[in-house]
Parts: structure tokens; sequence; C-alpha cells
DNA sequence: CATCCTTGGTCAACTATGATTTACTAAAAT
DNA sequence: ATTTTAGTAAATCATAGTTGACCAAGGATG
């Protein structure tokens, strides 16, 4: 199979090749946790609230206004995953109404083991590149995520 | 806002950042197409397609192998790319069945604009880099990419 | 204090998207 | 002649979201 010019040119392409890097990491990291979890119902949605959840607890209506949806999308997915006892619930002392989302760490180990799965993918990488040429990678993939996360912005 | 350590593991985390950079880049580069098309109705799916067609034409059955799918799928979508004029037929003479997907580089100036803005965020990279880092980054990730998809099959 | 508006959360009904399955036609290959 | 392949159409499905209606708790204001 011959390229053309334009083939070479896509392949060529950083930003095609970081889109593409990008969904693998994504795919396999999905299959990773659903393995790890032994939740084959862990869908994408669910580790999609992941980074919107911060481990000292994050309500429910501040998750939607961090991702940019409603209220009632991310309540429905906070209780299959506190379902799947990957998440936990705790009143919020300060306002009764509240209810603060957390990582369920603290787990049994299968839930611990599925945790660490979701940054496997991390190993893998630290392995084919070698520790130096990792951080700065990770140092020059941030840069980029900043700089895109400021356009967006503006 | 304080970041506790897991946090700060979230940010420090490579594949988390390159999952990243490809949504930001990918959802800048649709935004882009979107503009330069002058096609609010192209979606995603539509984009999606675009590395599975090469330039000397591809069938519809042939893109829908490439990328896993269903041909009633892409069928459906070539068509309604083809209703956009950003894609054409063109008969296979070697095979009266088969339709053959072209890019349609060679339309009206708005549609090679198009295809140019979908290249125009490797401009913005190679601009935010500069061009040596560029080309090693690409190496990088490409080397990623590749690693990647061996373990898919595997 | 009583009222009124806002906010946190949930439920249910609906929507859009992108896929699948089933069913079909026509041409190619065996 | 039979089976495989290219393409299409229609119905259906799963996913991930929306909107609207609602309740209960908080906050502000007369």
């Amino acid at each position: 199979m011959k390229k053309t010019d334009l083939e070479k040119q896509k392949n060529a392409s950083l930003s095609h090749q970081l889109i593409k890097v990008g969904r693998l990491i994504n795919e396999k990291g999905l299959a990773a946790a659903r393995g790890a979890f032994q939740l084959p119902e862990l869908k994408q949605s669910h580790l999609d609230l992941f980074p919107y959840i911060d481990f000292e607890g994050t309500s429910v209506s501040e998750i939607a206004r961090r991702k940019g949806v409603s209220k009632q999308s991310v309540s429905k997915l906070v209780q299959e995953m506190v379902r799947m006892k990957i998440l936990f619930l705790k009143a919020d002392p300060e306002d009764s109404r509240s209810k603060h989302v957390f990582f369920n760490t603290s787990g049994p180990l299968a839930i611990q083991k599925g945790l660490e799965a979701l940054m496997s993918v991390d190993h893998l990488l630290m392995e084919q590149l070698g520790e130096k040429p990792y951080m700065s990678m990770l140092k020059k993939v941030s840069g980029l995520v900043a700089v895109f996360q400021a356009k967006k912005r503006a």
C-alpha cells in the first residue's frame, strides 16, 4: 500500500497523533479499570467524572458545574458509582441539603486495585519512555494543555 | 483551593494529560473546521472518518473495516459528507458495485479552506513549541501511538 | 418572624447521536 | 449456480445528555 504525500503529512501531524494517543490511552484505561474493578458496567461516562471529584469530597452540583453539564445527569452517574462502591456519599454538616462525593479509597481491596489500575497506564508509559523522558514529556504536554485551555476561555 | 497529594498526582499523570490534550485539540479542530467549512452541521462523527479515507480514494466497506464499524453507519456518514460537498464519490471502474470516496480537494475555495483549517492546529502547535521541539515530540508521540496500537492487537 | 427566592438533589420523560441488526438488491467470485 | 461482497434502507438500541416538575433546606428581606 503506497503512501501519498498527503498521507505522509497526516502521519506527520502532531495534533493528529496527540488525538490518537489520547484515545488509545483512554481506551486502555477504561479496559484496565473495568478489569480491575471487576465491573463490566463501568462506562466511559463514569470515568469522565473522575477529574472533577477531589479527595476532600465534592458535591454533585459542584461536579456538574465543573464539568459543564446538568446536575441531574451527574446525580445519576454518581448514584451508579456509589452502587458500584467506587464512590461513597457523606452528608455535608454545614449544609444538610448537600451530599459530598468521595472516592472509596479505603474500601475493599478490589476497589483499591481498581483505582490503581486507572493509574497503571502511567507505569506502562514510564517503562516505555524511561523516567527522565517521561517527566520532560509530561512538562511539555502539560504546557500544551495550559495553552489550549487558555484559548478556550479567550 | 488547596491541593492534596492525590490531586497533585493527577496533575502529574502523563496519561491523564495526554487524554486531556487530545480532547482539547480535537475540540479545537472541530470548531475550526466548522467555522472554515461554514458547515455547522459538521459533526464529530464526520471528522472521525477522515483518518480512514486516503487520497487515492477509499471504498465505504474499506473505511468501515478500518474503523471497525458497520458499513451501514459509514455509508450514512459518507452520504452526509457528500451532501456537504466535503467528499465526492466515483464509481470504481474495476468493480461496478463499489463506490470510491474522495476528498473534494479541488472543489470550491471554501472547502479547500476547510481542509486547511483541519491542519491549522498544527500551525499553532508549531508556533508554541518551535520547529525542532515539534518534530522531536512528534517522534515520541508517534512512538507511543505505535506501542498502544501494538498492544491492542496483541 | 413570615415570606420569598435561591440552591442542592432527585425522578421521570424526552432527545440526539452513533451505532447495530435485519432485510434487501446487484455485481463479483468460486 | 451458488456464495460472497458492495452498498443501502429501515427499525431498533445504548449512551449520555437535556428539560420540567418537584421537595426540602438556606439566605435575604419586609
